[in-house]
DNA sequence: TGTTAGCACTCATCCCTCTCGAGTGCTAAT
DNA sequence: ATTAGCACTCGAGAGGGATGAGTGCTAACA
């Protein structure tokens, strides 16, 4: 795509192809010539709308499901109007009840987070994924080792977020039970403040050899140590009203919804996905989206942020049929509560 | 139903109702007669069969979907089957498969749980539930508050099991955080080893006395502190394969999907049915259910112990027409090997 | 020249009917 | 007691209008 044409509409091409898509975003029946032309704002007879409709078709905005059916916005119709129909206007309502779950008395931000994907998904019945927060900024408050058992432990992870990973092991044979307390007493020494993302590095640099020096020689099991304390901590991924999307007329069809759920069970692509989103909010229509799975959807991704780092994506997964306007809302006013209330968060626990 | 009349069958009835039950699970297409006089082991022609057919429709223990289809279960039928048709089988692959499961290695008993619903889901394509592990017998190991800042601080549980709860909190005014510290190691001293379930009980009768002695004043807050620490474990319930369910081809009605989907997201309700459980394995056939959402489906349930005290129900929810046999043998020795894990746990642990 | 009325045409949807086949129940013969 | 035979029932699926919402095109109009 070196080149893209710009095609110059006329403006009544674009109010007309506006109205076709609101209106099939809200009935998800094709749009005929007669419907249009009966609308308040529409001071054209059926036949004229009929040959703009024809010369947005050829332009490549609309398409028929059949010779002689209404029309549809096209994936480019829907890009078109994203692009430069819909005026990013703030819905109240909508606002209202996001700030009020957001602020909302004293959470973990976990909470918040789980709660705004629930409540995203109810306002919309789209799907809607939360990822993060992500971890750049986040710092190790303090790490626990807990012993069980004569070889088993558990030891936890918390964060200046509040945030707390836990993960059992096996006390490897090298090391003395008793000299775990030592142990965690150096690492949280030394790794206490460290961002997160930093800490198996660090592990590895700079506390190997002081673990070595000071408690018994730790031999190949720091390599261990460090996978269990440091490695691989999952994203956690929020997944708001996977039965709300079932509303959607599009699913009324049975093996839909069976791709529909084979695909959003699958965490890992998913998870993929809302990675990619690099700030801002961003509309990835039907075939735009890299992955097979959801060619047949839209979705709608927004970053919210703490300070440089970002910190995690919020997303609404529905049909390319969506309520772009209301979504695009949606999503701006929850990052922007999010981002503040991490801001928040940082200023009273960095 | 104070009376239940005892039917006998002939040894010829209880056959061809086997026989067409095993059919039916399969094939999940109403069982004619003729089908069932081609079968091997079945000596009859189509005529006799029908003639008892019709017998064993008199009796209620099958219907017919239209006036002349084939014979399909009732659930008088199935309740039958399963009662006295079904001899509990041993499946080995199946066991095998849970085998390797439960006992790989080592794990947190959690994932081993969230492992078992997966593959139970998998294996049979009906939706696994698995509550618990019930915490009666389960005794704090450790508990930890860590401050995050001057006023909000996150508490943590680590139970014997390994199994952690948290909880973020704003420190109440009353309490000046410097106190904290003692007040962890007051708790500890006093709360450590005690069985989680007793725990609110021995704060409000022992523990708030002496808090009061050794700490500052902490007046009304003591109630707000309880309530943080120690009450409201929410149950924890693993669902599985809510997906999978759709392969089964009672869900090839859109419908049914949906009221399916809304009901298996009513979390609550689930665990509720999965608490009636008191041991051994207990199937309830469609209108047996207690609860009207569930009144098409069929739930075998089954509990793992520890010791004296129950401790989870491990359950598979399914259409009624399921694979009896092989759903009670699968959660047979599921239950058994968790149980077994868990009693492991405990010597080493306890 | 842009707009509109009119008309022939298309196609999905609904409904009706017909056929086919898998099943039954009943009766009479073995 | 069992079975072969037969008439009957009913659901599923195919075929065939009728309906109506829609189109494109043409010719008339301002």
């Amino acid at each position: 795509m070196l080149t893209e044409v710009i095609i110059m509409l006329t403006e009544r091409q674009l109010l007309i192809l506006q109205v076709i898509i609101d209106d099939f975003i809200e009935s998800a029946h094709p749009v005929g010539s007669r419907a249009i032309s009966k609308k308040d704002d529409i001071p054209y007879s059926a036949a004229t709308i009929r040959n703009e409709m024809a010369d947005l078709e050829d332009m490549g905005f609309l398409e028929k499901t059949h010779s002689s059916s209404g029309r549809v916005p096209s994936e480019k119709g829907y890009r078109y109007y994203v692009d430069h129909l819909i005026s990013p206007s703030i819905l109240h309502e909508d606002g209202d009840v996001i700030k009020h779950i957001v602020n909302d008395g004293f959470f973990e931000f976990e909470q918040i987070v789980q709660m705004s994907a629930e409540v995203l998904s109810q306002l919309t019945n789209y799907t809607s994924i939360i990822l993060g927060p992500e971890i750049f900024e986040t710092k190790l408050k303090q790490l626990q080792i807990i012993t069980l058992s004569s070889n088993t432990a558990v030891a936890i992870l918390v964060t200046n977020t509040g945030h707390v990973e836990h993960r059992s092991f096996t006390i490897p044979t090298e090391i003395n039970p008793s000299d775990l307390e030592k142990l965690v007493n150096i690492l949280n020494n030394q790794l206490s403040g460290v961002p997160i993302i930093q800490l198996a590095d660090k592990f590895n640099t700079e506390i190997v050899s002081m673990l070595n020096q000071y408690v018994s020689d730790i031999g190949k099991s720091y390599q261990y140590l460090n996978e269990v304390l440091f490695h691989e901590h999952p994203v956690k991924l929020y997944i708001g009203g996977k039965a709300n999307m079932l509303m959607q007329p599009e699913f009324n069809d049975v093996d839909k919804i069976r791709s529909f759920y084979s695909m959003i069970e699958n965490e890992d692509k998913i998870a993929h996905l809302l990675k990619q989103s690099n700030g801002g909010i961003k509309v990835s229509i039907g075939q735009e989206n890299d992955v097979d799975a959801i060619k047949d959807f839209s979705l709608i991704t927004a970053a919210y942020h703490l300070g440089e780092g970002q910190m995690g994506t919020i997303a609404l997964l529905g049909p390319t049929r969506m309520e772009y306007r209301r979504v695009i809302s949606l999503l701006n006013i929850l990052s922007h509560e999010m981002t503040d209330a991490l801001y928040m968060w940082y200023k009273n626990n960095g």
